[in-house]
DNA sequence: TTGAAAGCGCTACCAA
DNA sequence: TTGGTAGCGCTTTCAA
């Protein structure tokens, strides 16, 4: 045994054991070998066993590169998010990551840093890399890249934001949800003039803002269009800052807003710290609501209400589509999940004992706070 | 010309272009095709063009596994880290991608969960897709993996956490000097009973304690051990909730401490917590340092001072050493960089005009807040 | 139950 | 400057 190992180091020395090498070891072909790795029925019970051995013995690795040459299938998944330092995309890439790892897939992750242009690139590449699935939380405009993907037969989902009119696979939070229950949570605390900080151009601000004026329509409301603001400041930079400044403006409206539902928790960091530095309590004087439910929420100076986007969730079941489209034998039809959001109620919102959350309503404390450690 | 296409998609229905087709289309061989791929010189301008034309028209993608089987490199980067949540990892990870991608990288990232065992298995699957080179943010206690690793021959770079006697390439902040950093920062600041949380038996936490001790021995003064204590509450969850509890014992030690330089930001929350809850100001009363800045230290009750780990830097660095790994033609004995850490000042620590920030230091305000937007 | 032969798409080597 | 030949390590097919 050890005797025809040793040879073998003689003649390949540093190379990667091979089935060849186990074959030659124990006098049997490369098939016998491929068959008993794959669990073939097909093998003797005797020579299953020896060959087993074997492998552990020399820790044989299969060659994904040769197997994927044959079989077409590379095993991995790609994943395109426009920035992994959020922690919604973090969250989502760790979920899918767990959920893939089981089934023997690697996740290749590629940030597009909100560029358009890189994502059609990074997506390009993923693609020569013929990953068995792609999936995307596009900052794409248009859905050019998606006729590529197509083109490709490579199967796809999308995440978090949608396209209208591409009947693709798609798995995020219902924006609409989301913003009903921003709003309504704002008008059951006893808020009358209620605000809305609203996002870009994308599918998932443009729920939230429909979901707002639904809200409001339901107490036939109509919605005051100097109290939807877009998120102030130009350019990139449309988070805190911007926030900050859009909220300057609202408070300059008579009457003033009393409660802002914010497009994501960021804005709503920013609104908050206008609201302070101009002197106004909360939620006595302006209540507050985000999006995101970013994990620090709890540790601000006013804890954060926020509506949770179950990015967990959203990993998981955008993994569970991308297994069975893999193993999938035809193209099967665009399948859409629209998961529930859920309102996390903290001190921006809690006025006094008038508070009544209702539905899918989680009232939490500093405890809720369950994060990391070691670094 | 489009005949000819035509023609091929007849044939091959739903296949990828491969070299031979666009050889055929052209009468050319596959070797001159893959020779005008790799910018190889010997190739006539004519016969250049002619292949790059069809290229382009046919998207022609090459295919990395036949060309991983036969290079024997597979053009992918592997990454572990214990938690791709943490800021700090993802940070790393996102540089790691923008260095390599220029470079026809890809990066597989998986995440360990701080759990050994699980690391170890994301390192057997990395190392049996044999990526070029493994980059390592380990949650081990043992070097035993890494055993395995060499034995692959597989180049390798730890991150952030270093093994003693184990002769590897690392790229990381210098530890000592954070908690050098931190305690003279307090010591300039004018506490003079300084406490610190200590962190695991990792050589990050060690490294900062060290520095601690060394910061106070420079001033003579004796480390006192009723004012080194572990991070509270035992098991996995040592952040914010066991800042909090080691911080109330703290307080309870007389006469109290005037600073407290913690191992991490979430311990430094919790630690803000546990004075503000007992009635104290911060940093009058007890000031707060903070390590690894992490970007929502700005928008706490009290903004915290913390020590900044460039994690962008370390991932960058890493990047390039294991870029240089897998072109050097033999193995090169390891590299270690350490990275010199960054204080940023903030309210936690900020008391009145005494502050005097000397050194590499950094003061700022809301204003450095740039983050993030459109989720 | 086992294995010989063919070939996946590409590159290395050397001859034309 | 171009291309034939020979594989890389594995799976598939089909014959023994």
């Amino acid at each position: 045994m050890l005797g025809s190992n040793q040879e073998r180091q003689k003649v390949r020395k540093n190379t990667p054991v091979r089935m060849k090498d186990i074959a030659q070891d124990l006098g049997l072909s490369t098939v016998t070998i491929s068959k008993v790795l794959r669990g073939h029925s097909d093998i003797g019970d005797e020579t299953r066993k020896r060959v087993l051995k074997r492998m552990e013995e020399l820790h044989y690795q299969p060659n994904f590169a040769a197997r994927a040459l044959i079989t077409g299938r590379s095993w991995t998944v790609g994943l395109v998010v426009p920035d992994l330092i959020h922690p919604f995309y973090a969250q989502i890439a760790k979920a899918i990551s767990a959920e893939i790892r089981g089934q023997g897939y690697s996740l290749i992750i590629t940030s597009s840093e909100e560029d358009p242009e890189l994502e059609r690139q990074e997506i390009e590449q993923l693609l020569a890399r013929r990953v068995d699935v792609l999936v995307i939380a596009s900052a794409q405009w248009t859905v050019e890249s998606f006729r590529r993907i197509e083109e490709q037969r490579t199967p796809y989902i999308l995440i978090d934001r949608q396209f209208a009119g591409l009947p693709a696979n798609f798995v995020g939070v219902d924006d609409e949800a989301v913003g009903l229950m921003g709003t309504n949570h704002l008008i059951e605390q006893g808020c009358r003039r209620i605000a809305h900080i609203r996002g870009p151009q994308t599918s998932t601000a443009l729920g939230r803002l429909e979901g707002y004026k639904r809200a409001l329509a339901a107490q036939g409301v109509v919605p005051r269009p100097e109290l939807i603001l877009p998120i102030g400041l130009s350019g990139d930079d449309c988070g805190e800052p911007g926030g900050y400044e859009a909220t300057r403006k609202l408070l300059q409206t008579t009457p003033q807003p009393d409660g802002i539902f914010c497009y994501n928790d960021p804005v709503a960091m920013g609104a908050m710290r206008a609201i302070l530095d101009a002197g106004l309590r909360i939620p006595e004087d302006v209540a507050v609501v985000g999006c995101g439910n970013l994990h620090y929420s709890n540790f601000l100076r006013v804890a954060l209400t926020s509506i949770d986007q179950q990015s967990a969730e959203i990993g998981k079941q955008a993994a569970l589509l991308a297994l069975s489209l893999v193993n999938a034998k035809e193209t099967v039809r665009p399948s859409v999940k629209l998961l529930s959001p859920e309102l996390i109620v903290r001190a921006s919102t809690l006025r006094s004992k008038a508070a009544r959350p209702q539905g899918k309503t989680k009232r939490t404390g500093q405890s809720e706070a369950k994060r990391t450690a070691r670094r």
